[in-house]
DNA sequence: AGAAAACCTAGAAAAATGGTCGGGATTAAA
DNA sequence: TTTAATCCCGACCATTTTTCTAGGTTTTCT
């Protein structure tokens, strides 16, 4: 039940581009610099969050990533997912899957993984990059200042 | 956010003994028939269970195991904290974790994993073995039979 | 005694994780 | 027009985790 990296520092990345938002394009490697996060490997990330439409690019000199969309149109879930694949506890209750496993209408166990899969997905869901935003102009005035920063 | 073989296997495991909860003893064996489980590998997830002290088991012939507790006693999110470790999509909000991150106070992201893990938890924590075996009882009076099959 | 079962430990095979590396393509600015 | 910044892409790799397998030892019942 835990997150690899990859849906955290997703986020992370997609949060800075979002306190970035409306100042242009954002080079990928100073979103790694202040997120400590390898260039390298956030490089991956950041394709995947391209190909899905989450950011656009701007190549050559000057150019790096900016949000698609405002960030009140993104939610941690739109990213968790593209990253982290569908969420489900269990593959029988995956978002995406058509068949499900055969089973599902005898099956007990079945109800608490689509339960929690739901509990997951509203959480998620229900959380944009605005709110974030939000978050961290709050902790800004109350003079905190690593804002940004988590394991 | 997957939960791994372990913890589903667990959670079949336990509701194949809360079905048979007041029969004495449970071969092995014949749980890991029932829910298609390899025997070797079941044996290495009871062995936790059994140190967590939630099933209780008898060597010997006619041995096997039982629930430690009744079914109502024994929560989901008891099986699989057991089994995967403490609940939490990031170190920082581990239920065990004294020190947490040292800048938590500081950290947006923060927010989300928590809100998520409290979440998880109140779901897991919500369901016992005993409301199982009660989906199970209904589902059988409605004539269905593979109420213990899944992933 | 013999069989059935829990108990224990070592490791193997496969997959996922979390990177690294090198080069190519594109573009703004000097 | 050159150069430097930057995205883009594919390959590779070490480590860890997951999911089992195999084999033994011990206990207890008949």
């Amino acid at each position: 039940m835990k997150l690899s990296t990859k849906g955290r520092y997703g986020v992370k990345a997609m949060l800075d581009l979002a306190l970035n938002y409306g100042e242009g394009s954002i080079p990928l490697r100073s979103i790694a610099e202040r997120q400590d996060i390898s260039e390298n490997y956030l490089e991956q990330l950041i394709a995947v969050l391209r190909k899905a439409g989450l950011v656009n690019s701007v190549r050559g000199a000057y150019g790096g990533y900016l949000l698609a969309k405002e960030p009140a149109e993104i939610t941690v879930g739109d990213i968790i997912r593209e990253l982290e694949g569908p969420i489900a506890p269990a593959d029988c209750v995956a978002e995406d899957n058509q068949e499900s496993c055969n089973k599902v209408e005898d099956c007990i166990t079945h109800l608490i993984w689509k339960e929690l899969q739901e509990s997951i997905s509203e959480v998620l869901d229900s959380i944009s990059l605005e709110d974030l935003r939000q978050e961290a102009i709050n902790a800004r005035q109350k003079g905190k200042s690593g804002y940004l920063y988590h394991i």
